[in-house]
DNA sequence: TTGTAGGCGTTATCAT
DNA sequence: ATGATAACGCCTACAA
């Protein structure tokens, strides 16, 4: 087997509680005693057995992670500042892919609790719901990294994507767009795509344009989806002038689409897209987008869920990362005098 | 505290070692108190003790993954076929990020070992020479998953970089291409860039063409590289008709400077990528690329590794997984004739 | 078929 | 300042 801190003792000639002392950087030990430890440790090459210390403290300095569809872009970097933030603070990461399926997500809960994870941050849109009763009931610190969660007592760290979605089309409607098609989420997340289709409508409503929900295509955030989706609007609604993906893969589908098909971005079609993926920056036209970090959201994510989990107290447990509409050659820019017009508008947007 | 083992004997009225028994399906155990053991669990929502299990048992049921860069689309599919066929076979992952530096592989390295994964999986092409020697004193289960490792001890599963590197060179040479300039990986991959170089440098040398090492680019696989890394070849190559970057970001950075400065593609340059992630179908033009499933090759290393630790009879323990060049708009295809040429030809590349 | 008891490698509570 | 000893929760001989 492997060396135990017995076998340290004996090497150093002390006691099995002087070498645990040590290890645990205990003020009561002599400084000649600790170094002796510390040479035999080092000599042994000796690494502490994480399963005997979690049994005895019941802290395992364990993060677990579970995701969805974290192969796009935006939540691979999600995943990266997680990953990096997690690190730095001490923890190690318990990682599982639920497929969106809830059935997955109970079965990783399980498991990261038989494995005494310190907290857990989930990145699912579907089931959330459902997953909250089970959450609240392990009495596990969890932060939500994937949308924004009304009930007071789950934290949770997100764009604000009311207001983004918002800002999106208060922008075209101002570049005079008033037949603007919606390639949405998938009706299954009820967390994301929900919340930009309402700061769609509000941005409707106060630009005085009918809502038509004929004209919110549903996707799946893949560029497969964007591309027939942007076939299904073009061949449904020819008068359309504009096109808003709910992310930045559906929108390089979509303009894949419309090129092929000879349509001008953005002359006869605007296109926007939504997250700020790097791809966007070397699109032909380059992406107009709303930019947001999904590293940073993983980074505050455990920030917040260390604070969480040493109970510090907290400011607010519902955080927002910030976002800014980025404007590129997908879209035709604003004029000078229109753009102030933006500039000066009253905040109509909350986070709520 | 929580519910333990033998709160679930109290209830069933049996001992400790009976509901052990119950919970690992051991045989020697009636029916009868069987199925009183699992009520009271049931009933209790008893939920095992990793630790102390781990403990016992020194075993986890634990795979540890250390990779680098995995937001790029195609590792972002490996880890997902890596997670997707663990969990199928009964394993749990750890998950970190090295960033390809050393002290954090080391680190990590230790921090798995403490936690007595059963076993590890690595993607990483940086140092893994150094990390060789230290895996292989850890004497834990280890598979590689981002390239070919000549030491015969260590298994590994990867693409043939080699073959499939060949293989675009030589459509591009058959092709009429004889001014080929090279979007490297960084220097510092030790691994698949390097591979890819060998491929190229095979078959430029079958198809007579000079090699000039001036014409290989390095880049490190992002958009942004690939981008300037085609500026500085048009600059100091006007006469290039084809470019090749070894992966698939760096061809759609180098197409968007194309692009951008008139260049046609295919007619005045053709492109060709590597790996065959998703984007490359809704680029315009499409991209030529050689095609491998990161998927694929997560879920083989997983089934290898699980080969290793369950100390089954290996057939091999180098694994290829399969690879095709993949033509789409961004080379002209070559003639019926030119093509038979081809599918003729001998092979001329082997796997070392 | 079931129960008893010892030990896995730590930490923490007592003494000394 | 250090050492002996009892848990932590589970598995597994061995005994019954």
């Amino acid at each position: 087997m492997d060396v135990t801190m017995k076998d340290v003792a004996k090497l150093a000639g002390v006691s099995l509680s002087t070498v645990s002392r040590v290890l645990n950087d205990s003020s009561l030990v002599r400084e000649e005693t600790a170094h002796k430890v510390k040479k035999a440790v080092k000599k042994l090459d000796y690494q502490i057995n994480d399963s005997a210390r979690i049994l005895r403290t019941n802290t395992s300095n364990l993060i677990g992670v579970i995701g969805a569809g974290m192969e796009r872009p935006f939540l691979a970097n999600l995943l990266k500042g997680i990953e990096a933030e997690a690190r730095e603070k001490g923890f190690a990461l318990i990682y599982g892919d639920s497929d969106g399926e809830f059935e997955k997500e109970q079965n990783y809960l399980n498991i990261m609790k038989q494995k005494k994870i310190d907290g857990i941050i989930l990145i699912t849109t579907n089931y959330y719901n459902d997953l909250l009763n089970i959450v609240k009931n392990y009495q596990i610190p969890v932060v939500f990294a994937s949308g924004y969660i009304s009930d007071p007592e789950i934290p949770c760290v997100t764009v604000d994507n009311v207001a983004a979605a918002y800002d999106v089309v208060d922008y075209l409607t101002r570049a005079g767009h008033k037949e603007i098609a919606f390639i949405k989420g998938p009706d299954l997340d009820l967390l994301a795509s929900q919340e930009r289709l309402r700061g769609v409508k509000l941005a409707l409503r106060i630009a005085q344009l009918p809502y038509n929900s004929g004209r919110f295509i549903e996707g799946d955030f893949t560029f497969e989806s964007g591309y027939s989706a942007a076939e299904k609007i073009m061949r449904k609604f020819p008068k359309i002038t504009a096109i808003f993906a709910f992310n930045d893969e559906m929108a390089v589908g979509a303009i894949r689409y419309l090129k092929e098909n000879g349509y001008q971005i953005p002359d006869d079609i605007a296109v926007v897209g939504f997250d700020g993926i790097e791809l966007g920056k070397y699109t032909l036209p380059t992406l107009t987008t709303i930019e947001q970090s999904g590293y940073q959201l993983g980074l505050k994510s455990i920030e917040l869920l260390d604070k969480i989990i040493a109970e510090e107290e907290l400011e607010d447990n519902k955080v927002f990362i910030p976002h800014k509409l980025v404007v590129r050659e997908s879209i035709n820019k604003l004029s000078a005098k229109e753009l102030a017009s933006i500039k000066n508008k009253e905040v109509l947007v909350t986070n709520n």
